[in-house]
DNA sequence: TGGTACACGGATACTTTTTGTCCGAGTAAG
DNA sequence: CTTACTCGGACAAAAAGTATCCGTGTACCA
């Protein structure tokens, strides 16, 4: 899996607690990484749908809309790909005990077993959101965490 | 994921109906795949334990144990390697904003999520047996798909 | 008992994906 | 109108995945 879901899923988070946008670049020193790569990320966000990007000099990134409709799942699914990780190449078809074409109109066990785990996956991710995520980070360390990183976004200073 | 996991899988399916070794080689003009790459995922089932290798002139593969206790998620572990697929870099405790180290003893929420999904994925990997694929492969295609594949890895011809 | 042939095992190149970086186009403010 | 700041896609480097070969050990056969 791709280690950028981690950035997105917490740029998500933050985002949650600004109405300003918040530039790529700010976001990446907040968490100490690669601000050409986070950008990439948020543009891949920003393709799916999930954030808006506002160019200009105030410019930046502000979610679309509430963060209770934005599950992790589309976060997961627009950085690392729609598709399910496991491809079937159908190697029932090959070979010289190869099956009929006509037999293989439903989809082979293997795939129907990767299948209904990648579903499982998808179900859980899908029961989370993002809110949900903010609110555990508040739970966690407190109300004044993500107030805290709201007003070092919109400070100028490092 | 790694294209190798269906390889194996089927493999393991195969293996269920012979109890003669079954060379690499000859598995993997079965599939029409790749020989040394094949030889590679069977190596990683060896070194797991879910089949045994048999050196010699009448050698190959065979299970180690019945087919109802070898899990799908046993092969894919075998073969994937069993960390998980998300892995948490800690990004909250870097960056100007970062959380203390004190406050961090248990996971951050997004690694909690992805852990859950995780958890989910493999629970219905667990659930699934080799057994259980067999049996869908026989209901799929008949009781003479197994056997004809069992007694073609008998034969010496083509 | 020696020879021979077969099959596994690990060490070795190549390809694709992932990761990381850069510069140009566009936009809003001053 | 100028300027400064932002995103966006095009461009390399690194890592993982894919594919291959030859050496080692073992069992069969003469």
């Amino acid at each position: 899996m791709s280690g950028g879901v981690e950035w997105a899923l917490h740029c998500c988070v933050v985002l949650t607690s600004v109405r300003e946008p918040a530039p790529a670049a700010r976001l990446a020193q907040l968490h100490d990484v690669s601000p050409s790569y986070l950008a990439k990320q948020l543009q891949a966000l920003s393709r799916a749908g999930l954030v808006r990007s506002v160019q200009g000099k105030a410019g930046g990134y502000v979610l679309t809309r509430s963060p209770e409709l934005i599950t992790v799942l589309d976060v997961v699914e627009a950085v690392d790909g729609p598709g399910p990780a496991f491809v079937c190449t159908e190697i029932r078809q090959r070979g010289p005990m190869a099956a009929s074409p006509e037999a293989c109109t439903a989809p082979c066990a293997v795939k129907r077993a990767m299948a209904g785990a990648e579903a499982a996956w998808r179900d859980a991710l899908r029961a989370v959101s993002v809110a949900d995520l903010a609110r555990d980070v508040t739970s966690d360390y407190g109300p004044g965490a993500l107030t805290g990183i709201s007003a070092w976004l919109g400070a100028t200073e490092a």
